[in-house]
DNA sequence: CCATGTACTAACCAAATGGTTAAACTAAAC
DNA sequence: GTTTAGTTTAACCATTTGGTTAGTACATGG
């Protein structure tokens, strides 16, 4: 048996399934799930289109671990730093470096999974069904704690994680309404967003004092 | 000439134009505009598919036409509100106010508008090529005397729209996610919007406070 | 009452699209 | 060398989809 070494035609591995993924990816968070069409994703994993097919059974089957793949990018990481034993001003300050860190390398990714959440809600529903709750426990916790001391505004733990979701995310979701609302062409699109996170996290716990 | 009367097969007036419009508004923001289909959109309005090519031209001039008219209901009333001689507080306070109520009463549109404006930007440089830039003009005036009267940290304009805007937007371009993620389902997404209403606004300003 | 222009529809069409099939090629097992 | 099992493809298919066409219905104006 050769461990992983060059092939002919099937490449090596399990390269073309992957490739096939990756083409995917691109092609459904450049389109859309419904604008992608399977022969653009064949052409662009450079293979014949029905393999996609051999690999997983149908466009749907496709989407679905594409966007779960995109989801499973960043959401655990976010859910982990919340269920932490971090401190309240280090949780909201690791979010923002997590998030805008790997937004800037995916821009694409927040319209994306938006996108795909409205126009297709039962997929969520179906892959959240179990166990995909974010761990509030904590973080409930700590705010009720600061209210307590009057360090800060009572507020329940949802609203404060979608306060500072919502700053992060939305700018990447907007972001062809802002280029061309604001003028942030380009460059000026990441100097706006390096902009935020210099300040971002402050000015989140800055509207919890009391 | 009969100025705008009963008629047989013809309805009235423009009625058969405003409810392919009304029902394309429907179908596009539930499926976004590549999932949409024309059949639907004709069913919808009780009407002939051809008719949908009779007064709209093409699928793609039916859809720019919805979106036109999506974000003409929102957009010129926070411009208006960003522009007025308002104190900034009042600015503020009215934002989050025009937004809540009307987001509340349309929930889909944000979600659509912001995967049109991923999966189509094309279409958004084409129509907001000349002057569809906020009025930012006053705003940054306001935000500037605040901060030289220490009464505000300074900040740019466009940083603190965005703000502001992405603290009402993004729980209802999200919403299929918080329903899952969150539990937010039926009533609660009414509720936890309701709870928004009440500190956003003032949220927003003490993020400002020096 | 006939000509006219507008609104509307049934039937149709070509192209695109997701999906299938049968065969070919490859590497490893025997 | 032959078999076997996993990959990969060219060709094909049924259906869907946006769009067109030819014609009907009808109120109006001459």
């Amino acid at each position: 048996m050769v461990d992983k070494q060059e092939i002919v035609e099937g490449e090596a591995d399990g390269a073309a399934e992957e490739r096939i993924l990756a083409a995917a990816h691109a092609v459904f968070l450049k389109r859309g799930t419904y604008g992608a069409r399977m022969q653009e994703i064949a052409d662009e994993a450079g293979v014949n289109k029905a393999l996609l097919h051999y690999y997983f059974r149908s466009k749907e089957r496709l989407a679905e671990a594409v966007f779960q793949h995109a989801i499973g990018q960043i959401m655990p990481r976010v859910f982990g730093i919340v269920g932490s034993d971090l401190a309240l001003e280090a949780k909201v300050h690791a979010v923002v470096e997590a998030e805008l860190e790997f937004f800037s390398a995916h821009p694409y990714l927040p319209g994306y999974v938006l996108a795909e959440a409205n126009f297709n809600p039962e997929r969520i529903q179906k892959m959240f069904a179990r166990g995909g709750a974010p761990p509030l426990g904590k973080l409930q916790e700590q705010l009720d704690e600061a209210a307590a001391t009057s360090t800060m505004r009572p507020m329940r733990a949802q609203q404060f994680l979608v306060n500072l979701v919502s700053l992060l995310v939305f700018p990447f979701a907007a972001r062809p309404l802002l280029d061309v609302l604001l003028g942030t062409g380009g460059d000026g699109f990441r100097d706006f967003i390096e902009e935020r996170r210099g300040y971002l996290a402050e000015f989140v716990l800055r509207g919890m004092r009391p």
